[in-house]
DNA sequence: CGCGACGTTGATTTGCCTCAACGATTGTGG
DNA sequence: CCACAATCGTTGAGGCAAATCAACGTCGCG
């Protein structure tokens, strides 16, 4: 499977794994393929799966009161996405999770997770590190979001994250930084004008 | 040691350690008494420790650009603090962590900790749920931030955190809304008046 | 007592939202 | 492969939630 070896290859990175481990953590996975706009966790239904993206990009995001949408996160290429209050919990779901384009994720179901990592403690440090590193990212974000104007977080977010910013469509980035479309809109319209 | 006991029966929610495994877990921590305004995470410091709250009250901060305070969480008794982005990858933190009260505080140091889940995968598995806990909880903040106004997010904090919002001053909690403290005033305010 | 930290109140301002109308682009069924 | 509809992005006018600014009350503490 040659997806796989985009997995493994993530798993190099924390230089703990052999190959043979690397091959059993690969094998707990399955490859799915997901069609655009097609939905892998939906409020309601508790998100039995964590998904690592091999190729396309995904939204995951909340609908308010009001009916508004609030991206929570993204997610392309070699990066993972669920609900994880849901996954974590195994409580039913409070977010979306959708495919912005055609794509292939691997996915682990939560029971075998569990088996995984009961079976070889290097696996808990795997996923010990994963959640860490989520909870750092998380924290970042909640300051950048009370530190931060509109335009500013749209800023940051275009020089971090350019090649995610090129491939969603504008109101799920707008609604990610916690504005409007139109105003998002306002923005990178203001910003052309100040170049010429 | 009394306080051990706290840290103790916070291991023992998890049903995972044996007496003998939880003795030695809270063993690696050290007991520090801190002193009201006291500093235990600093700017340009690498947060050497975790800190779990025997007794009193601690508030992560982060300074703004234009000077203003923001607060990015709050711990008492049974929470745990510190700076997770310095922590986890030691590098100079950007938080300030202050007591808001006289404290006692168990902490263990980075390479301790380190040391403790080497020794035993259970230890591993006590870390990795915390930090997925925790990045649940700052997930659920985010989007409590993305879809309330500044009064909902006030009234759900009341509601959850009664205990918390007694103990910290007003100016705390407004900069942890996400709101000024003027704007935290008049919502108060308007409150106490609908009642009557 | 007197100072500094904390909270309140009102007047004014502003960043961002809402609503509405209109191009542009994409998707789809005939 | 075109036609028409949906979806997506833009632009402008007006409005509101919350910030800012400023002045004053209050409490705790050295």
């Amino acid at each position: 499977m040659k997806s796989k070896n985009n997995l493994k290859h993530f798993l190099s990175k924390f230089s703990l794994l052999t190959d043979e481990e690397s091959e059993q953590f690969v094998d707990s996975f399955s490859e799915i393929h997901v069609k655009k706009r097609q939905y892998i966790v939906q409020p309601g239904f508790v998100a039995t799966s964590r998904h690592y993206v091999v190729q396309g990009a995904f939204r995951a995001f909340v609908v308010g009161n009001s009916g508004t949408e609030h991206t929570i996160t993204f997610a392309i290429e070699d990066w993972w996405i669920t609900d994880y209050n849901s996954y974590i919990y195994q409580q039913p779901a409070t977010m979306f999770v959708v495919a912005l384009e055609e794509s292939i994720i691997l996915q682990i179901d939560f029971h075998k997770e569990q088996q995984l990592k009961k079976s070889n403690p290097k696996f808990e440090t795997i996923f010990r590190i994963m959640a860490e590193r989520g909870l750092a990212f998380q924290q970042r974000l909640l300051i950048s979001n009370l530190t931060q104007t509109a335009e500013e977080r749209y800023d940051l977010f275009m020089s971090k994250y350019p090649k995610i910013a090129q491939r969603v469509p504008q109101y799920a980035l707008a609604s990610f930084l916690g504005m409007t479309t139109e105003f998002l809109s306002k923005i990178r319209n203001k910003k052309v004008r100040k170049k010429s």
